[in-house]
DNA sequence: GCAATATGCTTGCATCCGCAAGCATATTGC
DNA sequence: GCAATATGCTTGCGGATGCAAGCATATTGC
């Protein structure tokens, strides 16, 4: 009945809605970017090259390639990303960060800090975050784009 | 830079997704039902009177008043739901659980149980999960929809 | 009592997203 | 080499959802 694996696993999604509806709001007035976009720019920010194929992005992402496609284009227009080809295969398209777009993802990346900070300090003690840490580490461990 | 609540944020969204996505397939195959709509019913079903109405339903679910306009009616025409209204405040519309909605929704709450069993056997510790438990309660506990 | 405001619900519109199909390119089997 | 298959990306379509507007009812201020 009160199956633990259950308890936390319903308790893990709604705990994750109410923060993501939380960072939301103010999060893309500031910056002007959806969180969704921010984990875009996230992922890039942490690659070495900071360029990954769509496909790539995508598995990281947890989303679909045509989500990656159509996240991409307006921020191509901002000057945030660029389309690179590699040269051995031509059907590769690669999301690049420009300089604009890593000014931009770390001024937001302090922006979301900030309001993590808000959403954690109130509940937990510094132990207990850790703690907290060290159990989701589980979680994200085996998946390429852990953004730690 | 490595703010820990950071960190945190970003492991609790990362691995709500992953847990949804895992779910979400085989879930809907084998009951007829969404986890969105699972969720609703399970709220329905851990309230007295098994009735709710319309805006209380929407901030449990993390979900706009629109959204649990559409979500009920169709699983009203399955026999689901019924609506009724307030004797005293004619612009309430409650949203009841039939007796076979409670009969599917503690079906579906079986397979739930049993592929969050799946997701958290192989990474967690009994005690990890009671761990766990407890530090996500602190998220959930002032909320009124808790679903525990 | 009546106007002004608030609350609950529904609907039109826009947006976001996944799926399936289509196209281009690469790899494999023969 | 060439056909068959696989892979990466884009686009059309449908489903889901939030927002704002609209409607009905309740409450408040006078």
């Amino acid at each position: 009945m009160n199956d633990i694996a259950l308890t936390n696993c319903l308790r893990l999604l709604q705990s994750a809605e109410a923060i993501k509806n939380r960072l939301a709001g103010e999060f893309s007035a500031v910056h002007g970017l959806s969180v969704s976009e921010f984990f875009l720019l996230m992922q890039l920010d942490q690659t070495t090259g900071r360029r990954l194929s769509r496909v790539e992005l995508a598995k990281r992402l947890h989303v679909s390639a045509s989500t990656v496609t159509r996240m991409a284009t307006p921020m191509e227009k901002l000057g945030l990303l660029t389309r690179e080809s590699d040269s051995r295969d031509a059907r590769l398209a690669f999301v690049v960060l420009t300089d604009t777009g890593q000014t931009r993802v770390q001024e937001a990346r302090t922006t979301f800090a900030k309001q993590a900070g808000y959403v954690f300090r109130d509940r937990w003690t510094p132990k207990e975050q850790d703690q907290l840490a060290a159990l989701l580490h589980r979680f994200v461990a085996d998946s390429p784009g852990s953004l730690t």
